[in-house]
DNA sequence: AGGCATGTTACAGG
DNA sequence: ACCTGTAACATGCC
């Protein structure tokens, strides 16, 4: 599912939806994620109150009352449901909807909040986490400890990227993949980047000059405002809480387009798709050098 | 049947 | 110690 837009998308509507409850209790189903969840651990939030959800990169931080955090890290699959007394539909799909059956499968973790909501951890692949941490292992956690800066804040401008990547011998989307270059773009954006910057995603940093590090600055800033403005992308199964679906995926111009024509209209190249270290590349060998 | 999928990390080798 | 590349994790879909 997630890259920096889903990620601040579902931390929006999960405010809206939970902030301020209390954790009455919390049933585990399955707690072999990345982590193993730790059972007596995840005890340690029940009574707390839910004061804030930060995004931090693709991770969310849920602080509680008496210091105590949730890291959350959605991996490739994970997501969450959010059920309320009057959520009928949502019921009714749990039982007897198909598509739905099949999905609460992978229902791994239910947190149960006062006035009857719930909150639920669904997760195919288990590539996700959650970690209880309370402030010192917060503060020295190895997932944020080492993330670069967020791509929309200021610390991610031009001269920021010129210095690291100078003496540096790698690609240029494998570098904006580099979580501790950057943190939060992951594989679509990146390519979606390197299109609107006309960069070849195979080319090696050496060989970025300046003028084109200023676009790649500026397109990822203005393709990750305009993803979480349309509700990020839904391709396969992202859907923020409730199901509701993005739509930026409709207006990806090379991710997944392979052999399609190039959206710029003059050009009548088509698509390419090739791997750049084992991630699927596409790109427009016309309009990106 | 086999390849591929929005991610991260531990490790090996230079 | 730093940099880079690879394999591994688990599950479903085409």
């Amino acid at each position: 599912m997630p890259e920096l837009p889903e990620v601040e998308v579902v931390k929006r509507s999960l405010t809206n939806k939970i902030q301020n409850l209390i954790i009455k209790r919390v049933e585990i189903y399955d707690n072999r994620l990345r982590y193993t969840l730790d059972r007596k651990k995840i005890r340690e939030i029940i009574g707390l109150k839910l004061k804030k959800i930060k995004r931090r990169s693709k991770f969310l931080l849920f602080y509680f009352s008496k210091n105590i955090t949730m890291l959350v890290h959605l991996g490739m699959t994970g997501k969450f449901f959010f059920v309320d007394q009057k959520n009928i539909k949502f019921k009714t799909s749990f039982y007897y909807d198909k598509k739905e059956m099949k999905n609460n499968i992978h229902n791994r973790v239910i947190f149960f909040f006062n006035k009857n909501n719930k909150l639920i951890y669904n997760d195919i692949r288990k590539f996700g986490f959650i970690k209880i941490l309370d402030k010192k292992n917060l503060e020295n956690n190895l997932h944020l400890k080492n993330l670069g800066p967020e791509p929309l804040g200021n610390k991610f401008n031009l001269m920021y990227f010129a210095k690291f990547i100078k003496e540096r011998n790698r690609t240029i989307k494998d570098i904006l993949m580099d979580q501790a270059f950057v943190s939060g773009i992951g594989n679509i954006y990146a390519n979606e980047i390197l299109f609107l910057s006309k960069i070849k995603p195979s080319r090696y940093v050496k060989s970025i000059q300046l003028f084109e590090i200023k676009k790649i600055v500026k397109f990822t800033k203005k393709i990750l405002r305009e993803a979480i403005k349309f509700g990020g992308s839904s391709i396969r199964d992202f859907s923020s809480i409730n199901g509701k679906k993005g739509s930026f995926q409709q207006h990806f111009n090379v991710y997944g387009k392979k052999d399609d024509y190039c959206s710029n209209r003059r050009c009548k190249n088509v698509i390419i798709k090739l791997f750049i270290s084992k991630r699927a590349t596409f790109y427009c060998p016309k309009c990106q050098k």
